[in-house]
DNA sequence: GCACTACATACGGATATCCGCATGTCGTGA
DNA sequence: TCACGACATGCGGATATCCGTATGTAGTGC
């Protein structure tokens, strides 16, 4: 359409403000602005059903904002780097709110209760 | 929820992010930091119709990324200053984006055609 | 008051999203 | 091969989004 005649193409950063527009797929993001982590440090960091959790991933996913490697029985998730560095900078910006000291308080706590980041025997 | 007791509110980030996830609001974005438009330049450069620019507008406008300013028969709207920096950082980086030579092409080339920014007699 | 322009909004239908629940797939270890 | 854990996916219903069309509102000039 449109989007594309304009020379700007807008169609990347509508996907991947659209995959960011979910409050549990932006703690997700936040949370692995730490590093990676598998799915079940996620899944007990947000303290929502596996199913829910792995849905999300799979939308950040197919939104070319996380990848995965499979490790064993575990999957884990990482950022992703963006192509257009505009693109990276918006991510950016999330990672760094999620930095921020008091900043996904109970969400961190919830993981370091779980397990350590990157240890999941 | 979960979100607010995080400590870190993601609902903003949600919000903005939600309201960036339409290829049509991506280009009102870009278009608007150019500087501030009247609703009549919008919907010529964007070649859409009137009550849809209206309503994405109203969109923006909700979600806190655009301000209004009335003229006379015109209402003027500008990107708006975003409470927390990081907010802001995102928006600036489709600012960027769409700030970039041959980008936004078309849009551009319409809206100068329609008339000057800044000018609507 | 009247016509005209600029803009906003109500309505309705097609489509997409979000979630709970149940089930399927894949690797591991006994 | 069998059971188990980790993760993905199919299904169905509630809800939200998107857009065209028509109508409403407000300011301007005659």
């Amino acid at each position: 359409m449109l989007s594309s005649v304009a020379g700007f193409d807008v169609r990347p950063f509508a996907r991947l403000f659209r995959a960011l527009s979910d409050e549990t797929r932006v703690r997700i993001v936040a949370l692995l602005g730490h590093g990676e982590l598998c799915v079940c440090h996620l899944e007990r960091a947000l303290s929502l059903p596996q199913p829910l959790v792995s849905r999300h991933l799979g939308v950040l996913k197919a939104a070319g904002v996380v990848e995965s490697r499979r490790c064993g029985s575990w999957v884990y998730y990482r950022l992703a780097a963006q192509a257009a560095p505009e693109l990276q900078a918006a991510l950016e910006a999330v990672v760094r709110a999620g930095g921020r000291p008091r900043v996904l308080r109970a969400d961190l706590a919830r993981l370091k209760k779980a397990c350590g980041p990157g240890a999941c025997t």
